[in-house]
RNA sequence: GGCGCAUUCGUCUAGCGGCCCAGGACACCUCCCUCUCAAGGAGGAGACCACCGGUUCGAAUCCGGUAUGCGCUACCA
């Protein structure tokens, strides 16, 4: 067994977490879960600009649909409380200015105006955009006299001009960057608040964080956060820098790819163990084989270096698939609670509510194989709860049976069948069966007369358990309707071809 | 442009020097089962392991280069 790990998913409230980003958590609680270690949920809320209404609601909720609880965070709290930086700006100034006391940052002046003038030279030039470090040796003079202009500052971090930086990433091994190519990056902005690079840094060592688990955009800024690290005299923690998922184009994955955020597949019918599972298998294997993985075993057999080092793209079909493995996996009563909601959301208003529980158990095995998204239950179900049926009399016609043959047929079938002595799976087919042969036409010919007549389409669950759940009562009623659609259709045809 | 990361069937992956003329899964095709649709079962097609060199008796696996893709290059995270 590993040392517990403390693992951090800190997320920033910009908008609805999607599906690669919610997968990193998903590897955070996996590996805390694994060691017996925590997982802490922090807020990067640093950017006051890009804050969006709700969107925290959004993060803690996709992540209570997942299960991917936390010890530590936001609702919960904790020994490290508060978790949201914006409430955490004194550690970040004192830090700040204790890296300008060792001489490892400095303050800036330029405003934004001369950073972009900057920007479009350099551009122009065919230069790297980068600052051009005019306030890293003002002399004590020159930095009075701003100062004393009261002139707004950021303060950058004073990189070093030559040497390396490396770092040992789980995944990848080691990695070098020449100090010479990153510039002064900032650290607090004018407005006092941190940037990520100061915040991350500051946040991990205070929490005890000992896995910063990321996504690879990082990787290019990690040497600036073991610098700072180092300035400051703090571990730097380990470091494991996953790939992305990308969209079917292999670009970054977006809302232009469809559905991206992790409620929309909740409301879409998936199961949040099925999500779970395929995500965690998008991007790490146990072995060569295992695909259907449960979440004990997950946690059991998590290995962080085992996650792919390459970005993958995210594959609906498979999940699709797996999503229809875990509803198959559902016990009647299981299926028919979670499948509840959407009856409710997608049933027309005439059916009344709430829907019977038991009548639901009864029906949700004879659709269990067939569905693979808990929306669908609607259109595989609805006539189960409609009263009154609505479809194309034509679909009564058998292929390559006449109006009136299917008539016929459809009439002796009643007849055989309303006077059972018992309403059941065997009994209806002891008496249709054996029809079918005597009125020389296919069973699929019988059976699908019936099944249109009783359920209003030509694909439905199996004939004889619909029959046995709708009942008698129903099932004749709606098979007398049938009758008499299919004679007006008769009547009809007789009535255009006839004298 | 600079820097970095990556590169095995359409997609997700197994593989860490000989067990691989590359295994599994999704999707696809065929057949079986069958009252429709599914589910299930049995098969099939699909990867010159990005390319070029090297190391080695032997390379998908190690090394170098090239190409391609992606990421970063903000007072955003």
């Amino acid at each position: 067994m590993e040392k517990p790990a403390r693992m951090r998913y800190a997320p920033s409230p910009t908008g609805k977490p999607h599906i690669g980003n919610i997968r990193t958590a998903i590897y955070d609680w996996l590996h805390a879960r694994h060691t017996g270690g925590q997982f802490v949920l922090r807020i990067e809320d640093t950017d006051r600009a890009r804050l969006v209404e709700g969107a925290l609601e959004n993060i803690l909720e996709s992540l209570r649909w997942l299960g991917c609880d936390w010890d530590e965070g936001p609702e919960v709290g904790g020994p490290h409380a508060p978790y949201f930086q914006s409430l955490r700006l004194h550690l970040y100034r004192e830090a700040a200015a204790e890296l300008i006391d060792k001489g490892w940052a400095y303050k800036c002046y330029c405003t934004s105006e001369r950073l972009e003038e900057l920007r479009k030279a350099q551009a122009a030039r065919k230069e790297p955009p980068r600052y051009d470090r005019l306030c890293r040796d003002l002399t004590p003079a020159e930095r009075a006299k701003v100062e004393n202009a009261g002139t707004p500052h950021v303060v950058r971090f004073k990189m070093p001009l030559t040497g390396q930086t490396s770092f040992e990433d789980l995944l990848r091994g080691e990695i070098t960057f020449e100090n010479a190519v990153l510039d002064d990056h900032v650290l607090l902005k004018s407005d006092g608040f941190p940037t990520y690079q100061l915040a991350v840094v500051v946040d991990d060592h205070f929490m005890g964080i000992t896995h910063v688990l990321r996504g690879e955009e990082w990787i290019s800024s990690t040497p600036r956060h073991v610098l700072t690290y180092q300035a400051m005299g703090w571990a730097v923690p380990e470091h494991v820098h996953i790939s992305l998922i990308l969209g079917k184009d292999r670009s970054k994955l977006s809302k232009r790819h469809g559905a991206v955020d992790v409620l929309t597949y909740r409301d879409q019918g998936y199961l949040p163990e099925a999500l779970f599972n395929y995500l965690t298998i998008l991007g790490w294997s146990l072995d060569d084989k295992t695909e259907i993985i449960s979440r004990e075993d997950l946690v059991t057999y998590f290995d962080i270096r085992r996650i792919s080092h390459t970005s993958s793209i995210f594959n609906v079909e498979k999940l699709d698939w797996m999503n229809g493995v875990y509803i198959r996996n559902l016990t009647a009563a299981e299926l028919a609670a979670r499948v509840l909601p959407f009856l409710d959301r997608g049933l027309p208003p005439s059916v009344s509510r709430p829907v019977s529980r038991d009548y639901l158990v009864r029906i949700v095995p004879l659709v269990q194989e067939r569905i693979k998204k808990l929306t669908e239950i609607v259109d595989l179900t609805d006539f189960f709860f409609v009263e009154d049926l609505e479809y194309d009399p034509l679909s009564l016609v058998a292929k390559g049976l006449t109006a009136a043959a299917s008539h016929a047929a459809l009439s002796e079938a009643r007849g055989r069948i309303s006077g059972l002595a018992e309403w059941s799976h065997d009994s209806l087919e002891g008496a249709l069966r054996p029809l079918a042969e005597e009125l020389q036409v296919k069973t699929g010919q019988l059976f699908g007369i019936l099944r249109v007549a009783v359920t209003g389409r030509t694909v439905a669950p199996p004939l004889f358990e619909t029959l046995v759940v709708l009942g008698r009562q129903r099932a004749l009623a709606r098979t007398d309707k049938a009758i008499s659609l299919l004679q007006q259709a008769i009547d009809l045809e007789r009535g255009k071809t006839g004298p």
